[in-house]
DNA sequence: ATTAGATACAGAATATTATTCTGTTACGGA
DNA sequence: TCCGTAACAGAATAATATTCTGTATCTAAT
């Protein structure tokens, strides 16, 4: 099952899914400043009018992209936590599953990363911060039940997210950018277990 | 001492650093697509001829930005390194520097974030990747010094990096985007300490 | 089955914006 | 002092995003 037939399924989405991965494609090709309405609609042999019509403009085809990319790599999140139980099963979860969603589908990787900043100070911005919102509760929701009550660890709580998947999200952009070469895939675990081991729990 | 006037010290370049300080200004403000040359030019009141006399086109001014600010933070990486003795040490002078900077240059910092991806499939990524490999050059001779031969650590080196910086800049990126409170500098030792333990240094 | 009302699409027309070009001025060394 | 070069201005041009108008297709209610 594909990204897009997720978020835009049925037979009446299929120019809309054809355009955007045109779009995918042309913006990760050449960057997102630096391709055209006309590289993309050419990519998918369609007119102007049918992207305007479907996405407004420039900036929504990007956004639609980017809203496609997060809602599925919080998918992969949630069903890794379903089977968790401990704390520390979470953490392995959160990294795993970022590991796994970004090596899998290392395109929509490569595109999140550049057009998160493009979103953030675009048009958008609050639909961005919306979900953001909507997807961190889900996660609070979880690592409440798991601990009980207890604290997971002494450190600071606006700190453990960054502990946790900041080193995993530096090596696979590292290795989007062809600066390192072993896939992620390979480190998965071992980002897992300096993961927990950042986290300092005795 | 400003950072434009260490890239671009002397009178005769006085246009050039407020070309430069106005770029800064809107491309941070508005999204670097967003910005247009007429936003720029207002902003330091001159002539699009003179922008292009001086760097060619949007992309590289875009670039010579990202340039700068990598420079400094850079310069300021090696100044921390230069008091630094044993690995641990340079573990920490890693993450505080890196730490200290985003806090110094906040407004420089997004930017870096930002630009970072749009140059590095622009026009200039070759230039960009020669100087990302000058840097982890001078990088690398600290540690094979201060290492003196034997291994720092069992992990493999192309996860090392990641592992070090890759918590800082995941909370330095969140503070810049409004997600956390705390600036970095709250967390500086903090963070230096995870990322000796993310190690797994017995 | 028919038709009103929407939605989907095409492509020309327009508006914005990046870039170029031509001319003028200031500067620095012979 | 004068020649060559770099610095700047601003109009002209080119590339690109966006709008607009028209046509076809679909859906749902009668």
């Amino acid at each position: 099952m594909d990204i897009l037939e997720r978020s835009y399924p049925g037979r009446r989405a299929e120019l809309k899914r054809a355009i955007l991965r045109a779009g995918l494609e042309c913006f990760n090709a050449q960057g997102i400043e630096a391709t055209t309405i006309e590289m993309i609609r050419s990519g998918c042999d369609t007119s102007v009018g049918a992207i305007y019509h479907h996405f407004g403009n420039k900036e929504g085809l990007v956004a639609a992209l980017l809203f496609a990319a997060m809602e599925d790599q919080a998918s992969l999140r949630q069903q890794y936590l379903a089977t968790a139980q401990t704390p520390r099963d979470g953490v392995s979860a959160l990294v795993l599953s970022y590991v796994d969603w970004v090596a899998d589908q290392p395109e929509w990787a490569r595109y999140q990363f550049n057009a998160r900043f493009v979103v953030a100070n675009g048009p958008h911005k609050e639909e961005l911060v919306a979900r953001n919102r909507a997807r961190n509760q889900q996660l609070q929701e979880w690592f409440a039940r798991a601990c009980a009550g207890d604290k997971l660890t002494s450190l600071p709580y606006e700190l453990v997210p960054s502990l946790i998947i900041g080193p995993a999200e530096s090596y696979c952009r590292a290795w989007l950018s062809g600066r390192v070469a072993s896939s992620p895939r390979v480190y998965r675990e071992t980002l897992a277990e300096a993961a927990w081991r950042a986290l300092g729990v005795a």
